[in-house]
Parts: C-alpha cells; sequence; structure tokens
DNA sequence: AGCACGCCGACT
DNA sequence: GTCGGCGTGCTC
C-alpha cells in the first residue's frame, strides 16, 4: 500500500508536520496538491513523500480525496528548499511552501483565462450555406465572410461587431466550430520593444562575465556606480541560457520598475518572466505557470521570486544586495541571500550577489574566502565620481544661521536653477527615531553597555537603549558642551518643501515621500514630471535614492545625513554609507557633472571622510575593525526570541518560561554568551498584540547548536494564542 | 485553522 | 434539572 506524507494547508505551529494519508491508487506524485480528509472536515494539502510504510498505526490511516491539478506543482528541489527554511531559520513548512505558489491558487480563486475562438472546419458546407440564406441576413453573412478571411476569430470578438445569437445559430449549424485556446495574460505588454542593442563588454565586463559563467560559485561583484553590472548580469544570463540553463534575477522591490523589465524583454523577448507584488492575480498565476510548464527561462523579480518554480538553474543574481528589502522581517522570515545560496547549491548554479556598496557581511565573506571577490572599480565612461562637500552645520548655527539650509546649500541651489539645471534634496528617514542631539557639537547620548545611539520615548520621556533596554534620564544640556539647546527628530519633507517655497518662489518643486505616493501611480507621476523638467526641485526620502537616472540633475543635497548615523543600530554606520553613496550616485550621471553637500553636525565623522572619497575599502576596514572590537555581527550573532499575544500576562508568562530555560543554556556556553536580556520591545504593541522580546548576542563557535537549542525550546512551549519568533540577526527591532 | 469534548453559570 | 459559555486539545 503506498502512502503519502501530506503537509496540510494550514499555517499554525500546531499542525505544521506531515500527516500519512493512503494512497487510492498509483497515479499521484510527490509535489502534488491534493485533497484530505483532515478531522472532520477536509482541507487541501502538499504531497512531500509518497512511501510504502507508515510509523502511524495503520488503521487508522485516511485516505487521499482527489488531487487538485493532474501534475504536481512544487519541484522536489523546493521541497529540499522548505526543509533547508524550517532547520535555518525556524519557518513552518506550511509557510515555506506557500511562498512557491501564487497564492490565489489556493483556494482556487484564479484560474487559466480561456479564450473561445470560433472557425470554420468545412469551407464548401460553409458557402453553400452562404449561398442558401437569406440576402438581409447581414450578420450570418458578415461572420461567415470574416472567418472565411481570417481562419479564426474570437467569439467576444466577433459578437462586438455582430448579433450574437446569429453566431449561436451558426455554432448550432455545425457551420461554424469553436475550440478553447488558453490565454497568458502577460504583464506590462505595453514595454514589449524588441530592438536589442548588444552593448560591447569592456574588458573588465567580460572578465567578470566569463569567470560567473565558467566556475560554480557564490561571487561578491563590487562594482561602483556606473560601472556596467547591469550589463554583466546581461551577458552572463544570455550566456547561461545558450547552454541550455535557466536563471533569476533578483532586484529590490522599488526598483522593479517598468524601464527594468524593459531591459530584459528587450533582450530576452518571450522567455522573461516577470514575479512581483505589484502583478494581478491572474498575471501572476500565468507568469508562475509559464515557469513551471518551462517556456520562460529567465525569472526576473523581487526577493520571493528565489522561490520559482524553475528547472535547471545555472545562474541566480541578486542585484543590489545589502539592500534590507532581501530580509524578509514578518512571517516567514528569512534571508534572501541565504536561500539563494542554498537554491545555488542544490542546483549546481553560480550566485552572483551585485552591489557599489556590499554589505559588511558579504565583504566580510568575501575577504574570508566564502565569496569569489570580482571588482570593477571604473565608471564606463570613465568619468569622475561628483565631488561631495561636506558642511558643518553646527558652523551654521554659531554663524547664526539656524534655518534647514546651509548658506552653502542655498548658493548652489541658486546657481542650478540660474543655470537651468536640476536638483535633488534628500530627506534621510532611515530608521527613523528620535535621538537626542547637542545642536552645537553633535553629541548623541549613547548606551553605556552596547554602544549605540539611545533612543529618545516621548511617553516615558527618557532615552531608551534598544539593544539591551536600559535606560536613562533625558539630558537639558549637553554634558560635553553645556549647551542647552537639544533638539530631538529631523525635519520633515514638507518643511524643506516650504522652505523651498518661500526662497525660490517660482520655481516647481516636488516633493516624494509616503504622503504623496499613496495612489497607485503617483510614483510614476512624480518622477516622470521630474525627468521631463516640468519640475525642478525634488525633494524626498530613501524612495529617490535608489536606481533612477536622471541626466539633468547637477546637485543632490543630503539635509540630514546624520539621522541615519544616530539610529539605534550597530550598523548605523554601514547604513549611512549605503545611503550616501546611493544618493550620491544620482548627480552627474550623463554628460554635465555634478556635486553633492552634506550636511551634517559631525563633520569630522569618519563615515563621511570615507563617503566623500567614494573610498570603499577604507571604510570597511575601518568598520570592520570596529565590529570586531565591540563584538557585533559578523563577528557574532544576535538573535531576538520575539513573543507576541493579545493576552499581555499571557506573552509575559511563556516569555518568563523561555528566559529561564535559555538561562539554562547560557549556564552551558558560558564563553559564548556575550549578552542575555529580557524586555518589552521598543514598540510594546502593534495590532493589538503585546509585544515582549529576549535578546542574545553570542560568538559564533558554537551558533548552530545553540541556535537549534532555541528553535527546539520555541517547540516545546509553543501554546495557541501567543506567537513565538526566533530571529536570527534581525534587521529591525521594533 | 476548525471542531469536539468538557467543566462551570443563568434560564425555559 | 439543562442550555451554552469558550478553555483545551486533536487532527494521519
Amino acid at each position: 500500500m503506498l502512502i503519502a506524507k501530506v503537509i496540510i494547508d494550514i499555517a499554525s505551529s500546531l499542525v505544521d508536520k506531515v500527516f500519512d494519508y493512503l494512497l487510492p491508487s498509483n497515479d499521484f506524485m510527490v509535489g502534488q496538491r491534493v485533497l484530505v480528509p483532515f478531522g472532520n472536515i477536509s482541507k487541501e494539502g502538499y504531497i512531500v513523500e509518497i512511501c510504502d510504510h507508515s510509523d502511524y498505526e495503520e488503521s487508522k490511516l485516511k485516505t487521499v480525496i482527489s488531487s487538485l491539478e493532474p501534475f504536481p506543482v512544487i519541484l522536489k528541489e523546493q521541497l529540499s528548499l522548505a526543509s533547508f527554511m524550517k532547520r535555518k531559520f525556524h519557518t513552518g513548512l506550511c509557510d515555506a511552501i506557500r511562498l512557491f505558489l501564487p497564492s490565489e491558487m489556493r483556494s482556487s480563486r484564479v484560474k487559466e483565462l480561456i479564450k473561445i475562438d470560433c472557425y470554420i472546419e468545412d469551407e464548401i458546407k460553409a458557402k453553400t450555406y452562404l449561398s442558401s440564406v437569406r440576402k438581409n441576413a447581414t450578420s450570418v453573412i458578415g461572420i461567415i465572410n470574416l472567418l472565411l478571411e481570417k481562419g479564426s476569430v474570437s467569439q467576444t470578438e466577433i459578437n462586438k461587431t455582430f448579433n450574437s445569437s446569429s453566431l449561436k445559430k451558426l455554432i448550432n449549424d455545425d457551420i461554424v466550430k469553436t475550440r478553447e485556446v488558453i490565454i497568458r495574460r502577460k504583464p506590462y505588454k505595453s514595454v514589449d520593444n524588441l530592438n536589442s542593442n548588444t552593448i560591447t563588454l569592456t574588458k573588465t565586463q567580460s572578465m567578470v562575465v566569463d569567470r560567473i559563467t565558467n566556475e560554480k560559485n557564490v561571487f561578491l561583484l563590487h562594482g561602483v556606480t556606473g560601472s556596467g553590472k547591469t550589463e554583466v548580469y546581461m551577458n552572463s544570463m544570455q550566456k547561461v541560457l545558450e547552454s541550455g540553463k535557466t536563471g533569476i534575477m533578483l532586484v529590490p522591490e522599488i526598483s522593479l520598475t517598468p524601464q527594468v523589465l524593459m531591459n530584459f524583454r528587450s533582450r530576452f523577448g518571450d522567455s522573461v518572466a516577470i514575479l512581483h507584488s505589484g502583478l494581478s492575480s491572474g498575471e501572476r498565476f500565468d507568469e508562475w505557470q509559464r515557469i513551471l510548464l518551462g517556456e520562460a527561462k529567465i525569472v526576473v523579480g523581487a526577493r520571493s521570486a528565489i522561490f520559482a518554480p524553475l528547472k535547471n538553474i545555472g545562474l541566480i543574481v541578486i542585484d543590489e544586495e545589502h539592500d534590507s528589502s532581501y530580509n524578509s522581517d514578518s512571517n516567514p522570515r528569512y534571508s534572501t541571500i541565504e536561500v539563494a545560496k542554498e537554491r545555488a547549491k542544490l542546483c549546481g548554479a553560480s550566485l552572483v550577489l551585485g552591489s557599489a556598496t556590499p554589505s559588511l557581511v558579504s565583504y566580510h565573506n568575501a575577504m574570508i574566502g566564502n565569496y569569489q571577490l570580482l571588482e570593477m572599480k571604473e565608471r564606463i565612461n570613465k568619468r569622475e565620481m561628483p565631488p561631495l562637500k561636506i558642511i558643518d552645520m553646527g558652523n551654521e548655527v554659531r554663524l547664526g544661521n539656524t534655518g534647514i539650509f546651509s548658506n552653502a546649500l542655498k548658493d548652489a541651489l541658486k546657481k542650478t536653477i540660474s543655470e537651468n539645471n536640476q536638483a535633488i534634496l534628500f530627506i534621510n528617514r532611515r530608521g527613523f527615531s528620535s535621538f537626542l542631539m547637542c545642536r552645537k557639537c553633535g553629541l548623541v547620548l549613547k548606551c553605556q553597555d552596547c554602544d549605540v545611539s539611545l533612543v529618545y520615548h516621548k511617553f516615558e520621556d527618557a532615552l531608551k537603549c534598544h539593544y539591551c533596554g536600559n535606560r536613562y534620564k533625558v539630558f537639558t544640556e549637553c554634558p560635553e558642551c553645556g549647551n542647552q539647546n537639544l533638539s530631538t527628530g529631523s525635519v520633515g519633507t514638507q518643511r524643506v518643501v516650504e522652505e523651498l517655497e518661500n526662497l525660490f518662489p517660482n520655481i516647481s518643486i516636488a516633493r516624494m515621500d509616503n504622503d504623496t505616493t499613496k495612489s497607485k501611480d503617483s510614483h510614476l507621476k512624480i518622477l516622470s514630471d521630474f525627468r521631463s523638467g516640468k519640475t525642478q526641485i525634488l525633494v524626498g526620502t530613501q524612495m529617490i535614492a535608489k536606481g533612477h537616472d536622471f541626466p539633468s540633475v547637477t546637485l543632490v543635497g543630503i539635509i540630514d545625513a546624520d539621522v541615519s548615523l544616530y539610529q539605534s543600530s550597530f550598523a548605523a554606520s554601514e547604513q549611512t554609507f549605503e545611503l550616501i553613496t546611493q544618493v550620491a550616485g544620482r548627480a552627474g550621471r550623463a554628460d554635465k557633472s555634478g556635486e553633492i553637500y552634506l550636511q551634517t553636525y559631525a563633520p569630522k565623522h569618519y563615515i563621511y571622510r570615507f563617503a566623500s572619497y567614494y573610498d570603499y575599502p577604507a571604510f570597511y576596514k575601518k568598520e570592520i575593525n570596529l565590529r570586531q572590537t565591540t563584538l557585533y555581527p559578523p563577528f557574532t550573532k544576535i538573535i531576538r526570541i520575539l513573543f507576541t499575544s493579545e493576552d499581555e500576562n499571557l506573552a509575559k508568562d511563556i516569555t518568563k518560561i523561555y528566559y529561564e530555560k535559555v538561562k539554562l543554556i547560557q549556564q552551558e556556553y558560558k564563553s559564548s554568551f556575550k549578552y542575555l536580556g529580557v524586555m518589552k520591545s521598543p514598540i510594546g504593541r502593534i495590532q493589538n498584540k503585546f509585544r515582549l522580546q529576549i535578546l542574545i548576542r553570542m560568538m559564533r563557535d558554537k551558533e548552530d547548536e545553540i541556535i537549534e537549542k532555541l528553535f527546539n525550546i520555541a517547540d516545546d512551549i509553543k501554546k495557541p494564542n501567543v506567537s513565538i519568533f526566533v530571529e536570527i540577526d534581525p534587521q529591525n527591532l521594533s
């Protein structure tokens, strides 16, 4: 008797295990979706294994009811990926499997789009019929003539111009035949121009392509902005296709613009499938189906495209690998890079991580030989990076200028406007939380135990450390210089726009932030208005930092660089360097040269110095030393165990139980634990759920062992109505 | 996630 | 006496 091991499609840790069922016949396959009896109801499930014995009492086994599709919808490789994710990230198997299918497919809300095609099989019969019909039967005559001329036309098309009852009559009389044709909904139909202009690669580029395509390896491609990484990706994909393999290209969600997709379409035509959240459910389903059936050979998409049902993968590219959108920080939590590494390993593919500002962790991996480092140090047009000027805002205050703009930036704006060029003003909101800063000397208070900035909590009127929960009294004067002009928070885009309007009343200014991009196409409109020159100054947040190419921009102003520098995270410096480099890359992209003004209260900070020289290696060296001495990643692991529940006491109880168990592990691995603490989450309640957390920082010598034990505790003490999430190196601690 | 089983309050 | 509250626990 054949036994199917089935994962039930219920995303609850309590039922996230394999259930054994009898199979009613031999025609079931691993990876198929099936309907099974479960308790008193029937549920959808996924066959993960077929074998001939069960550890469960055989007499109690129920039988699979039916299959939902006649073929498997999940590849064996994907099932391995799911169990990897369970091991590595403690995700549920069901949660992982759901990532492999378009969500609309479960509960069958989406179907193939079927067109009814009409045609004439027997022309002679049709012509005979035509001659026998009344002369004023215009619809009947028209339909037959149309079909005789065109061969076949869809039913909806015919009904548009002719009487539908005439068509029905013709079909009944067997003159016109019908057949069902599956139509693939195609996203971005309009960007379908196929003028593939092949660009000759530079020496460096083709060397890089050769290595990527000839070695099976994990590569870190560090290429400065404008060094032509995209061309490298395209060419590598081309070669992979030519060798009969397939590829996945991941980009951050935000850069999935029609332009990027057009690049791929024009190069690879219909063998490209696109997967991201902006597609309609029908489009997503059809793209997914094209991948599964092997019609598409290249998948372009945001992070979840790494789970595409693509066979025979030869290359995976992750562009802008430092981008935080590659880390999923809500359920199921996973790191796309880790998943990609595993997938590449499973199918023997190369993995390319590309960035102008690689994450410190990735670069460190390259330095210690885990990744192969590929460098592209020169820009294609050999143009120098635009000069970056650091403006000391403390000095402006001392000179009596307490406004948002320094005098230097005002002058530069004036000049830009008079020369009819464009400017971008960047407002830093990354990891926005208020810190307390001295407006004179730039001092920001840090935690004594953690060496990260303190966060001001308004309702408690206290400064807190988000890494250990320490509380400090709010200062009224600067402990360094005695100045009483302390400030929290940062300026908003709105205020910048207002002040600009006062300074330059006749200039048109666009604002781009969360407020102004709520409606669906506002994004595109703001950007295209700016591109066309309709607006001259663009004020915006992170959204404007990435990827956009505006040839007329000659001035970039970073209003408040310090905000990301002083966010309460050990990675604050890294993220600031990254951000500045990205924003600076917006200036002087075409033949006009550009400049960048960076306003700060800490002009001597090493991050700004390295950023102003665009010196990534120097930044890396400094920062990695710092991480080593302060014992932060990649030299340690930070683990957060998050407990959420609508019942505060329940959350507290289970946190306590967990904490006691972690203390036992700490005893066992004393030398590995660098920090262990329990506290409320910085945001104590989200969506009416109370949040508590345990934070651990530990050395990496026994990391796998310890993490496994932490996962096991969660499994052992889990209960209904409380969720436990064990997060490894979480991106944010909210 | 559902649904049944089970042990304590206000009712025809 | 019972109808029903939803806490607890199981589903191959």
